[in-house]
Formats: structure tokens, C-alpha cells, sequence
RNA sequence: GGACGGGUGGCCGAGCGGUUAAUGGCAACAGGCUGUAAACCUGUCGCUCCUUGGAGCUACGGAGGUUCGAAUCCUCCCCCGUCCA
């Protein structure tokens, strides 16, 4: 490829490049001496489990290794003590050390159904932050201002709305933007909302002799609802590890807006095949369609189809699922002339509590044996039972 | 260290002695409509017990107190913010 096609290639599903003339000088200066760019991205490990949120950014990752080009794939340890204050308006509280311990390793078992484990480095930045010395931490902070850091938007928000700002919050930005200086990155990847960062990276990498790096932004991936990015602790994620039936049930819950920015962010279809199929195609059958290129990325082609029939039968037929897990009846349930429903949905799972289980039952969400049930009471029960409460389904034996 | 303001249900936010399990919004859940959705409409939205109506318990940062009665008043403590040093 031409230094132009790689940028063309690069820029594609990009939201903002700084600076992009910086990056087409150093694609060719690692054309012409071979060497490879370090590409550098940051995982607080938070959450357990990768979503397709952070799929795009790993996939625009793979991309750079397409071209050759190593992938530092940071785990930050240290700064995950810390709590990124990003999109939050609300101080985090700090993890367990064990607890990331167990996230970092759940991570990189995940991260290779993306990125090329030949091209990647995984590191923890615990490696360099830990031996810091007071001494030198206090001369990373000589390095920084007050105001400048109080830029970045949702200090100044809090800051403004008389919120908390935490002291060793404002060490993020620093911790972050020292770790491109260890690594000597040539490049650090990251959502829009870590410009801040990303950028207190090149400055500080300055400040140490060292050529600023190049600052690639992918788009934040809205979450299931439309409206807010997606993430684990507001549910409305679609995790890379869940099964085909659940990812693909998800997909279908899209909203048909939301479809198209899916299909721009998450499969290789290019703008103008998305634009095509837009007019050509009915918005259901594209929404399957995209369902089974997201579960065959994460499973199966076969996973993919057989997914799709299972969404046709009891989504769409309103047909009894043929996975319903069986439980046994719990004791106390039966009484005198039948069985108590409303205990048993709470003790079973299908209600969170009693109460919640009544509410549920008079809101007429509740079938058994397909009858819709309307007392609390049901008289003759038979000693096995099939359980529909709006989508969830059990079977006591 | 001092002065002042504030801490209410998953979140935001009313209430400032008594029909208050606590207005309202968001979120969530269920039902309806549909192309699966979204939008829209309806209902629910602390827990437990009693066979559809009730009963009890728990709850407004924490602990005490005043009162027939407190989220609402008083005392102490904890936490957050502002200003002054």
C-alpha cells in the first residue's frame, strides 16, 4: 500500500487524528527504515468483560497491525487503583488489587479474538508508575498546571457544579500521559472522550525528549438504549463472550437508527455498501443481517444462522423456547389445594422479591403451562410447570 | 481553625411537625401497538405475612433527644461544598 492508501485505510471509522500530517511523516519514516510504529491504547480493567464498545477501537487497532505495526495493548493496573474520572461526574471508587488482578487476565484472554497476538504487546503499568519515587512523582507534577488540568471538561463541570474533585483524581491525566513516555509510543489510540488525556500524553512526552505522539480517536459507541455510551454498569452492553441467542436478541433490539451507526462501526461493510443497503433493504432484514455478522465475529457462521431461528420462533412466533432451564419446586411453595405462584416466581428468579412477583402476576405477565394466571393461588397444580413471565421462561420439575 | 450552605428511594429532585411508603422527572419492569425495535398508550415500581382487602416491618447521612406524632424541631458525630485564615 501507498503511504496515501494507508492513510485512507487508517482515517476510515477514525473520528479525529491529531495530527494527521505528524502520522503520514511517521508511516513513512517506518516505511523507509522498517521501523515498526508502537501503537498504544489504555484498558482500565473495570470491567470483566469486553463489549462492543471497545471493539471498535480494537478493531481500528488491527487495522495498524494490517500495516504491520505493533500494538501495545496496556492494562492499566495502577491507574485503575486511581479511577478514571472520565464521563463521570461522581468520584469512582478505587479496586482491590486483586480484583484487577483477575479483570486484567479475563482481558487478554479476550482481546486476541480481535488483535494479532503476534503483533501485540501486553503491558501493565503498574511495571513503571510502582518504583516511582515520591521525588519523581512530584516532578511529573511540576510538569502540569492546575488551571491547564482543570480544562478538561468534566472537571471544570464538577468543579463548576460544586462537586468533588478528588486530589489523586487530577494524577489520572498525568499517569496516563507518563505511561506514552515509558513506552516511547508513536501513537495512542482512545475513545473522543479521552482527547484530554491522550493529549497530556504528547505533552509530557515533550517535556522528556521524546517526539510527541500521534493522538487516533474512534467514536464512542452508543450503548443498547441509543443514548448513552455503552458500558457495563449501565447494562446496555453486548459483551463479546455472551452467547450467540442473547447477542443476537440484543442486535434486534436496536433501534434502526442506531442499526446504521453499528454498521459503520462494527463490521468492514464500506460506507457506500451501508448507504445501499439503506434503500435496498427492509430495515428487519437488515438488522438480521447485521446480528449475524456481529455473532459470526464472536462465534460462528452455523451459531450465527441457528441464533437467527431461535429469534424467529420465540421472538417472533411468540413459540416456546427450547432451552428453558428446570429447576426443582422449592419447598414451601405448595399449600393446601395448590401451589402459592407468587413464592415460587420469587424463589425461582423469575420476580426479585414476593412483592414484585404479585405485582407481576396481577399486571397479567405471568403464564403457566400457557394460561395466563391470575390468583396467587393455583388450585390443582401439576407437579411440572412451565413459566413464562414476560420473556423469561422456567420449568419446575 | 472560623463562618455559612448541603446530605431524601437505582439516579435527579420536591417536601421543612400530622390523610407521607414519602409530589415530580429519568431509568427499570409488565401489558398494548408494530417489522424485532424505536416512538406512542396503559399499568407497576420498599420488604414480609395473610386466599383479591388488609396487617406488620423497614426507610429520608449516623446516634441520641423533644413530641400523642419527625424526613421535617433540638444535641452530638460523619461526609460534601463555598468563603475567610
Amino acid at each position: 500500500m501507498t503511504i496515501d492508501e494507508q492513510l485512507i485505510y487508517l482515517r476510515k471509522g477514525m473520528a479525529e487524528i491529531i495530527r494527521e500530517e505528524d502520522l503520514r511523516e511517521r508511516l513513512i519514516q517506518a516505511a523507509k527504515t522498517g521501523r515498526k510504529l508502537r501503537v498504544k491504547a489504555g484498558f482500565d480493567p473495570t470491567a470483566p468483560d469486553l463489549h462492543l464498545g471497545h471493539t471498535v477501537l480494537l478493531r481500528k487497532m488491527k487495522h495498524f497491525q494490517d500495516l504491520g505495526h505493533t500494538v501495545i495493548f496496556l492494562i492499566g493496573d495502577m491507574t485503575g487503583m486511581i479511577g478514571d474520572p472520565t464521563g463521570r461526574n461522581v468520584t469512582r471508587p478505587p479496586m482491590t488489587t486483586e480484583a484487577i488482578a483477575r479483570n486484567a487476565e479475563t482481558y487478554k484472554q479476550q482481546v486476541f479474538k480481535i488483535l494479532d497476538p503476534e503483533k501485540t504487546e501486553v503491558r501493565f503499568n503498574s511495571h513503571w508508575l510502582a518504583p516511582l519515587k515520591w521525588e519523581e512523582v512530584i516532578r511529573l507534577t511540576s510538569k502540569y498546571t492546575v488551571a491547564r488540568l482543570l480544562e478538561r471538561d468534566d472537571f471544570a463541570k464538577r468543579y463548576a457544579a460544586n462537586a468533588p474533585i478528588s486530589l489523586h483524581e487530577l494524577m489520572y491525566p498525568l499517569a496516563q500521559g507518563y505511561d506514552s513516555v515509558a513506552l516511547q509510543s508513536d501513537v495512542e489510540m482512545g475513545g473522543t472522550d479521552q482527547k484530554f488525556n491522550l493529549l497530556v500524553g504528547r505533552e509530557l512526552q515533550r517535556d522528556y525528549g521524546q517526539a510527541p505522539q500521534i493522538v487516533a480517536m474512534v467514536p464512542i459507541l452508543e450503548g443498547l438504549d441509543g443514548v448513552n455510551k455503552m458500558s457495563k454498569s449501565l447494562g446496555n452492553y453486548i459483551g463479546i463472550t455472551e452467547a450467540p441467542d442473547v447477542m443476537f436478541r440484543k442486535v434486534m433490539q436496536l433501534s434502526d437508527v442506531l442499526m446504521w451507526r453499528y454498521y459503520e462501526l462494527l463490521t468492514d461493510r464500506s460506507l457506500a455498501e451501508i448507504a445501499e443497503l439503506k434503500t435496498s433493504m427492509h430495515p428487519m432484514e437488515a438488522k438480521v443481517a447485521l446480528g449475524k455478522i456481529i455473532v459470526t465475529d464472536f462465534h460462528s457462521a452455523a451459531d450465527a444462522d441457528a441464533a437467527a431461528a431461535v429469534f424467529n420462533a420465540v421472538v417472533r412466533r411468540k413459540e416456546t423456547p427450547t432451552d428453558i432451564d428446570t429447576v426443582s419446586e422449592p419447598v414451601g411453595v405448595r399449600v393446601e389445594g395448590g401451589i402459592r405462584v407468587d413464592k415460587l416466581l420469587a424463589r425461582v428468579g423469575l420476580a426479585e422479591s414476593v412483592s414484585d412477583a404479585v405485582r407481576k402476576i396481577k399486571a397479567g405477565a405471568v403464564q403457566i403451562n400457557g394460561e395466563k394466571v391470575k390468583e396467587l393461588l393455583l388450585k390443582d397444580a401439576p407437579l411440572e410447570l412451565l413459566i413464562q413471565v414476560g420473556k423469561n421462561w422456567k420449568r419446575v420439575a
